[in-house]
RNA sequence: GCCCCCAUGGUGUAGCGGUCAGCACGCAUGCCUUUCACGCAUGUAGCACGGGUUCGAUUCCCGUUGGGGGUACCA
């Protein structure tokens, strides 16, 4: 590679998504590795994966799996990693030797207690500062006076007086860093160009300016992204329904709707569209406009969205969909007719298993339809499909309508009853498509059972 | 408690000193119609409050209230 062109490189975009791995991928994690993965492809630039695992307890090869498995079904991809941010604790060794070293750090057994009684002394906003003693934690020295400012590209600039800032704890007494030293290390030597997460972190971010700061290096590009609420407007849950990436896939929604559901989340154009593919969105998206305030997750227009994109499919890819969906084979024809009708994935066997498996065992609907007169109507549209030649809904339909004329009934009073007959309930995919899916043999079998019953 | 962030209909947002405050979801009604949907049409509902600044504030400043985050030898 040439000078010209390391210049050149030096100037792109790097981004990081950098999850804990303390369980299923939330949705608002999902929108942050969305919000980075758009920032990079449309910057050309890179995103890199690391995985925060510096907590032991919590991060299992299952939990990083499943974090993986969630970014796959997004299909949002990475460029570097995952790199496992414990898999760097010897570099993270040497810079907090370094630190140590230089006075910039000291090492403390000052307990919560310890902080408490300092705060008792010199006021609760005044930020705790300890005695360098031979062993303990480390903790990094905040100088009294000054302020660190966050320059954030969604926020502006926010400040942070360092009198208020205790000295953060950057090691664990047995030597283990803590998180707000390793992700500055991280980001630095990754050649982080811009840290996109969660609001969540903006008031840790001056400590972490603060340990670049002792290493006199750089300081990457902030932005903090609106934290995610349930409906409720309390923190996200599993009580809101589907509150993870996988719950998402489990609830039969479309990976591209909730691409563009997410995106929407917390970030609008000036156009105010509101179907935009991902290609659109790659290009289009902006961190400037990410917004500023919290928002609430709402699965009813996911839902509605998720129902655009599902007809926008055609029917083969749809099919193929819902047939790894449902782990069910042959399922085009049924799927033909139930496109229009289907909002999720999820949505489609309820409406057409019956095709498959039967009919449904509805009593009410029964009761309803196959009363006297269901039942006479039922033994004319009996009579006349059994003449229909081919067995196609254009035969079909015209077959139907003559009963319904020739007994002088309402369409509902004669089509309900075939329904129901077929279905076991009153709601199904189109009458007369339904018939020709099923075919003439077993649409009269089921009509000769509904007869019989 | 202390530090920080945020504030447009029920929800997500557009607006960046002068607009009938726009769009989408939802909801309601109508049309379509064999069920359920889809689609189409119409309607419903909002600038949290109080002070300023200004000829004029949804928009700028301050405060209040209300949400949220941080304050761990968690991330």
């Amino acid at each position: 590679m040439g000078a010209d062109q390391h210049l050149v490189v030096s100037w792109l975009m790097r981004v990081r998504f950098a999850p804990s791995p303390t369980g299923a991928l939330h949705i608002g994690g999902a929108r942050t590795a969305l919000y980075n993965w758009l920032l990079a492809r449309h910057a050309g630039g890179t995103l890199v994966l690391r995985i925060e695992d510096t907590d032991r307890e919590r991060s299992t090869p299952e939990n990083v799996e499943q974090i993986i498995d969630a970014l796959r079904w997004l299909e949002l991809d990475w460029d570097e990693g995952p790199i496992s941010q414990v898999s760097r604790s010897d570099r993270h060794q040497d810079v907090l030797a370094r630190l140590l070293e230089e006075g910039h750090a000291y090492r403390s057994n000052a307990t919560a207690q310890d902080v408490q009684a300092f705060k008792d002394e010199h006021g609760a906003e005044r930020g705790f500062r300890g005695v360098a003693e031979d062993e303990g934690a480390v903790r990094l020295r905040v100088p009294d006076e000054g302020e660190t400012v966050v320059h954030d590209l969604i926020r502006g600039d926010t400040t942070f007086a360092h009198r208020h800032i205790d000295d953060p704890v950057i090691a664990r007494a047995d030597g283990s860093v803590l998180y707000n030293f390793a992700v500055a290390i991280d980001d630095l030597d990754a050649g982080i160009t811009h840290v996109v997460r969660g609001e969540d972190h903006l008031s840790n971010t001056p400590k972490q300016l603060l340990v670049l700061e002792a290493l006199g290096a750089s300081q990457p590009v902030y932005a903090h992204l609106p934290l995610l609420h349930g409906p409720d407007g309390k923190k996200l849950s599993k009580r809101h329904g589907a509150a993870s990436v996988q719950e998402l896939r489990a609830a039969g929604y479309l990976p591209e709707a909730v691409r563009n559901y997410l995106a929407l989340l917390g970030w609008g154009d000036a156009d105010d569209e509101t179907i935009i593919s991902t290609p659109e969105l790659i290009q289009r998206f902006r961190i400037e406009r990410v917004a500023r305030n919290p928002a609430r997750f709402d699965e009813q227009k996911l839902r509605w969205l998720n129902g655009r994109y599902m007809r926008e499919l055609d029917t083969d890819e749809l099919t193929r969909r819902l047939e790894a969906y449902t782990g069910r084979e042959g399922l085009r024809d049924a799927v033909a007719i139930s496109e229009e009708k289907v909002q999720t994935l999820a949505d489609f066997w309820p409406l057409a298993g019956f095709i498959f498996d039967g009919p449904a065992d509805d009593p009410a609907a029964r009761e309803k339809w196959l009363g006297e007169e269901g039942r006479a109507a039922l033994a004319d549209v009996r009579a006349a499909l059994a003449e229909v030649e081919p067995f196609t809904v254009e035969q079909v339909e015209p077959a139907l309508r003559a009963v319904v004329e020739a007994r002088g009934a309402k369409p509902r009073e004669v089509f309900q009853p075939v329904r129901v007959a077929l279905a076991g309930t009153t709601v199904s995919p189109g009458i007369f498509e339904t018939l020709a899916v099923l075919g003439r043999d077993a649409s009269l079998e089921r009509i000769d059972r509904a007869l019989a019953a």
